[in-house]
DNA sequence: CAGTGGTCTAGACCACTGC
DNA sequence: CAGTGGTCTAGACCACTGC
């Protein structure tokens, strides 16, 4: 009996609600309310199993549906165990390189263009930038293990790196090893209309684009 | 004997690729090359298992899959349905609620503002309008069974629908009304930093937030 | 080599659909 | 009410991990 297990609580086989359905939401709060931790196994497959009296594969598919959710990660031979993710609040700052690998995903990126110039007028009321600042912009396709998830513009102010070639992967790593771990910052997403371009990048059907894309 | 099972072929237990991902990859083939068409309903469940010489579990994790992948929705009691939906290169115009509905999920929208206007320079160069050309613009919080998607800005020629509040929860729905469905579009995506209420709006931790929102 | 997750089987009962 | 997908069991063998 795994201190889990009491915490979990009893499964309740007359609930409306399916056992594995039951058992998922009661992990899920585990790890919401830290009682697993970020990197902690859980307890076997057959433990739990045993534990709760149900059987392996109704806990297979509570932890499938976790795995899912992108709370959990499985390793074959080792055990399942809980992710590193992002807070929900997105108190934590993550990069996207962070983000995919606590997912258990591989994330890589394809240079469409990079670019130094001065702050345009829009961008420097947004960032709160002084006109005629020195910035650099990253023009990515983001993969993650090898399926293209978005296309992504930074903007980042130049003397925050090196130089233009400093940003390999990950560009927090690179403003890391400058010295520039970012700790605040002004996230914004836009869902917009794709150009024909763009769509065709993210439809994954063609990998030797020109790197060179107009009116971004 | 279903025709279907004809085209899946014979699925191999030595092969190293398990079989439902063999069978997964067999259907999702079938639906790509529209053997399987939209809203075509798959032989059983277990009909496929025994054509196939396969236990149900094994056909049913294949389907989950194709279901995951949104190939597929699962209808209880009546069976599982080849869905409709938006090819991969976006040769189809569809909109968020069509995409979300062929995928069976219920669409819903929450306004953050609406508002009407002439093109800015930048619109009028991005949209190919005339400076001067009178705008509605649509500020949204996009929902998937009422779980937070993505803040859409959508920019509409006044001149295409009746009024600002035409708009009910499809947009295209009401440019198809008002006779102006969209034939051919660009579409722009832009993967950005959030800001702090953008942030806490896709949480999904307020749905009472106020309806006017700055520089979007 | 013991233990783990990954896959697979044969069978069962349930709720639901649609005639 | 026959047929369907949804859930669940008990058991099996595999590949892989980590000591």
């Amino acid at each position: 009996m795994t201190s889990l297990a009491q915490v979990l609580g009893n499964l309740d086989p007359s609930d409306s609600l399916p056992l594995y359905q039951q058992l998922q939401r009661g992990l899920r709060e585990a790890i919401e309310k830290r009682i697993l931790g970020p990197d902690d196994a859980l307890p076997s497959e057959r433990q739990l199993a045993e534990d709760l009296g149900v059987s392996r594969i109704t806990v297979r598919k509570a932890i499938d549906g976790l795995a899912a959710e992108g709370l959990l990660v499985s390793r074959q031979g080792s055990g399942n165990f809980v992710c590193t993710r992002i807070d929900k609040n997105f108190a934590k700052l993550t990069s996207f390189s962070e983000d995919m690998r606590a997912r258990g995903r591989i994330p890589r990126s394809a240079w469409l263009k990079r670019s130094e110039g001065t702050v345009t007028p829009e961008e420097s009321l947004k960032l709160a930038l002084s006109p005629g600042t020195l910035v650099y912009r990253f023009h990515r396709l983001r993969f993650a293990d090898d399926e293209p998830m978005s296309i992504e513009l930074a903007t980042i102010v130049a003397s925050c790196l090196p130089s233009l070639d400093a940003v390999q992967d990950s560009l927090y790593d690179a403003l890391e090893h400058a010295g520039n771990r970012p700790v605040r910052a002004l996230q914004r997403l836009h869902s917009m209309l794709l150009s024909a371009e763009q769509a065709k990048l993210l439809s994954g059907d063609t990998y030797d684009f020109v790197a060179e894309l107009s009116a971004f």
